[in-house]
DNA sequence: GTCACCGTTTGACACAGATCAAGGCCGGCG
DNA sequence: CGCCGGCCTTGATCTGTGTCAAACGGTGAC
């Protein structure tokens, strides 16, 4: 019921696409859309063949994998409802699309999206923007990777997830009432984004859990207690403060 | 020699952001750039008063630095000639731009290539273009650092700076002609930027040397024995063939 | 409702890389 | 040309996180 499968959606919501280019272009882009569903663990775009199309997650989440020969894989960014997957401009790149939920989207040929482009220059000027924010989002995440402790990694991913729910949700009035969602990632996904391994996240998890900051119900339900400790830990500041 | 120091070199070099659009979207910004030089760790863009300006490196290194505010410190990336800095379309970003080495530089103000961009779609295409590589390169990065060894990560330091040079040297003919040149970092940057300590690059470098890969020549100079292998290595590929 | 599978948790141990501490070398300055 | 200072190298030790192994428990199938 959260959302009317249909492109529609992709103009409503906030962070879409649609919604940030000119009327003419958003009536386009819903007429050469194609609507699809997917399972959780389906792949979206693969490897090595060329992807030739892009397209705009209604509902669900992606993980964008890096993958190494040798087995070893690093998740590089989450794609969230509203946001765009796919590379225009380029044949393939050596990344994976992989659904971590059950999956809504809505997608188009990159042939088609690049015309699109060239007609209405207000998608590309949003296209811009929104990649300058992957960039900057990116940046942010070798810091995590390159500087941050197993502890902090987690309060990292968790907060920033927490933030990401928090936008699409009834707002909360305090940082104090609990927010609740389900993680979108295994605890294996959790160790490929953060660089870890699936027992350290175990214990670092346990560890927010004892410190009051979280707590869990099954395996995917949290509840965040303290997102404002949780940021700060995230950010080095070790919690002595009352 | 190697440069004229004017704007003209901008528009011949490769990778220049004058030589991918338009002759009168190139002539415009040659008038409107100022230019402009700067001594090693000088810092070109600081980090919260908001950089109202944009520049094209002309000659020289530049290190883009994240910091928090324990001291640690990730390098997220290096501009070199060609190469656009600056964040258009966005107040402050906590990011620090500083050179690494002597540098030439030249720039003009945000609004001026803003105004620019809505004139001559070329440069908005090209600058997406350009922001959709670095995107790649980033996430290439985030691989670096979450999922690989200190050797590894040195070696695919190298070979990256390696390829980067050979990009614009007289085209060496065969794998195995020794690439040399000047480490536009120091080892406490090259620490910061692959996650380590100055110590284990130090101890890495010395491996790297023993493997008869590289060899060094003062503390900045560089050898680049075995590129083939070097990547090869970077790739997590234990090195046994002869 | 019960069972079985697979993701998760927990524990014991090992090791890559950090930390702490000297000492050495390059490169710039007088 | 020789001295000085800071960057770099090397060594010894410590520790956070990985590895290996076993037990647990939620979830879905029957």
């Amino acid at each position: 019921m959260r959302e009317r499968f249909d492109c529609e959606s992709c103009a409503v919501r906030d962070r879409g696409l649609c919604s940030a280019v000119s009327e003419a272009a958003a009536v386009e882009i819903r007429r050469i859309a194609h609507h699809k569903r997917a399972l959780s663990r389906q792949v979206i775009f693969g490897g090595d063949q060329p992807p030739a199309w892009l397209a705009i997650v209604v509902s669900g989440v992606i993980k964008l994998v890096k993958t190494q020969k040798d087995g070893r894989q690093q998740i590089v960014g989450l794609r969230f409802p509203g946001d765009l997957i796919g590379r225009p401009y380029a044949e393939n790149h050596p990344l994976i699309a992989e659904a971590t939920t059950k999956l809504e989207f809505c997608c188009f040929t990159k042939a088609t999206f690049e015309e699109l482009m060239q007609k209405h220059p207000s998608v590309e000027a949003a296209l811009l923007k929104r990649t300058l924010d992957d960039l900057d989002a990116s940046r942010e995440w070798m810091f995590v990777l390159g500087r941050k402790t197993a502890r902090e990694k987690l309060a990292s991913l968790l907060a920033s997830i927490s933030l990401r729910f928090l936008g699409s949700a009834p707002r909360a009035e305090g940082d104090d009432a609990p927010l609740r969602f389900d993680l979108p990632l295994s605890r294996n996904e959790i160790a490929d984004f953060l660089g870890l391994t699936t027992e350290t996240v175990s214990r670092e998890l346990r560890a927010l859990r004892a410190m009051g900051l979280i707590a869990t119900r099954g395996w995917r339900h949290l509840e965040v207690l303290k997102l404002a400790a949780l940021g700060a830990l995230a950010d080095g500041e070790s919690l002595s403060p009352v």
